[in-house]
DNA sequence: TATAAATTTGCAAACGTTTGTAATCAATAT
DNA sequence: ATATTGATTACAAACGTTTGCAAATTTATA
């Protein structure tokens, strides 16, 4: 049914390695045969059958790409699908397909991760998650599979591999500048634990650089919750006392999920942002821009993020074997509308 | 250094096609030796290389999934990561893998679709856009590949698929009927032509059940621009004196990322919503919920469009034959704020 | 106990490539 | 004319499976 090397050599009256050759630019071949074997296989719509490329040559070109399957984070949400289809294109300069995955099948339980890469359907894996098991972990160590870690920093194995994500301890510092170049001294923030380490280190610059302006009794100014809209949302109006006392001059979140929950409850309490509370967001995702006011907010740079850790990963795979480094991708701030000068 | 059923058919002292027959669970081995298989294949964390399955059995567990490469148009790009997600989550039911691409190579310029049937990379494709060449049609009908068109109506060919979308004509008699059911008399309809054929239907829908309701002078009172929130927002703008008139009462905008744009619009005008306007969204999307006043809308089934999209594409796989239908899954509303009754 | 039947296992070809090595051929040097 | 060389092409094994068929083994039957 397919057309395959073997029906163009028929064609042609040539083996099949000839076929071969030809169709990879060999120069072990005749300038003129070659012609004629570029001409038929155009013609016939042919295609390289992957499976039997694979078998022989050991890589599929095709990258695996891992995320959790709740999305009940809506913060990972909004990001995916930029950076899936980012990582789609960066992928595609290197001709590799991305097949995802969350890291175990919902239904049998069996580890998708151990499956791509012993079942031999992957050349490397792009993690997106906030851990990895021990099991899943060995497997990939053990075959030495290229991978890296992108956005999330996992909270065991990530300083033996390549990791990609923003710099969140220089976020946290941007946050905390910002803030206080606008003259604020009294500013709440809105936390997370979160589930990998990228929060902790976001609040630890936050509050060097709070100190470093002896603001350190902010110290207090934190409360730590889920990293969800709703938390963020039923947090604020529990604070409307103290808000409408203007205790703090600004909030800061740390994802825009949550600052979007502050803005809402602001709202709904009657509270003007900017006006009498100031709101800083953080991740930069577009959905800032849609909604009134503009959030102001420290981007993440995903693009940058998605290239660097794919140019990275193609790297690992060309040199077969698995690179151990820190790439913290500088954040910006993006200034809208939702804090002021005080 | 892959485990592979030789290794283990070695070290049971069988052949491998008994090996091959244990792991599937064939009749023609005896108890007593699969489950000595079983158990060295579950030691060395055996899996079958694909590679070398889809060679002999010409099916790779794979499915495409081919969506556009800018996602300028936001609404998209909104639906994408809970589509995508969920067709991850549906397609692992059934042990499939899912690959995504867009239509063609960015770089290369060259087809992915064709790359991805004649390559026997997938076993079928979802395709997420509003068109589709005529040599990639043709290429899948000539290899007679299973399909689905998937959310969007594309401009030709639909009518030869599988075709999955929500059921557009209704909701649009949907909003007539919810906004006349609130008593508004006086209706404008921020519209797009569209890319497929959905807002047509959409639009249809709408006014025919205006007409119903002697509505339908109304019918000039709609302006077709790009269905993005930018062509909103701007056109909101534009009509401020008409908007603080009260020459309209609601605004039905036929998209989510539209109604966001009207949104703030309004917010940036001083018009309030649902006090001086009421507005009407559609999609349903998760962000409707989180913004003040919260989105009402109407709601596309992403789930149930999958779900129903997934299971006639696993069909059409096993029987290794196009089905020709047109699945429409019904459309609700979603009561949020941001309409009143009048 | 011999034979037939049923069960279990092994053999070998096939899938569509890649690639090292051998064979062929034409052209050049002797 | 013959040997040598270099360019081009063909051959064949290998990759890891599946599967029809034959062979071997066990069990049942007479």
């Amino acid at each position: 049914m397919r057309t395959t090397i073997k029906d163009i050599a028929r064609i042609a009256g040539v083996n099949i390695s000839t076929v071969s050759r030809s169709l990879h630019g060999s120069i072990l071949v005749a300038e003129k045969t070659r012609k004629k074997i570029l001409k038929i296989a155009e013609e016939l719509d042919f295609e390289f059958n992957s499976s039997a490329q694979n078998l022989i040559t050991k890589n599929t070109n095709i990258i695996g790409i891992i995320y959790p399957g709740d999305l009940d984070d809506f913060a990972l949400g909004m990001f995916l699908s930029s950076m899936l289809t980012k990582i789609r294109e960066e992928l595609e300069k290197k001709s590799h397909f991305a097949i995802m995955a969350p890291p175990e099948n919902n239904y049998s339980k069996l580890s998708n991760i151990k499956k791509m890469i012993n079942g031999g359907y992957v050349d490397g894996l792009i993690i997106i998650n906030w851990m990895i098991s021990k099991e899943d972990w060995d497997c990939i160590i053990k075959k030495n599979v290229p991978h890296i870690f992108l956005h999330h920093i996992p909270n065991k194995y990530s300083d033996r591999s390549t990791l990609v994500v923003n710099d969140n301890y220089v976020g946290g510092v941007l946050a905390a500048k910002y803030l206080i170049s606008l003259g604020h001294k009294s500013i709440f923030c809105i936390a997370s634990k979160g589930k990998g380490k990228e929060f902790k280190n976001r609040i630890e610059g936050y509050f060097s650089e709070l100190k470093k302006n002896k603001m350190e009794d902010n110290q207090s100014n934190i409360v730590f919750g889920e990293c969800t809209f709703d938390f963020a949302y039923n947090q604020t109006l529990k604070m409307e006392k103290e808000l409408k006392n203007k205790k703090y001059s600004a909030i800061f979140a740390l994802s825009d999920a949550m600052a979007l929950g502050v803005l809402k409850a602001c709202n709904t309490m009657g509270i003007n942002i900017p006006g009498d509370l100031s709101l800083l967001g953080y991740d930069g995702h577009e959905i800032g821009n849609i909604i009134y006011p503009q959030l102001t907010t420290i981007k993440q740079p995903v693009d940058a993020l998605v290239k660097e850790g794919c140019s990275c990963l193609i790297n690992q795979i060309s040199n077969k074997k698995i690179d151990i480094k820190k790439i913290l991708i500088p954040p910006s701030i993006i200034e809208g509308e939702s804090c002021r000068e005080i």
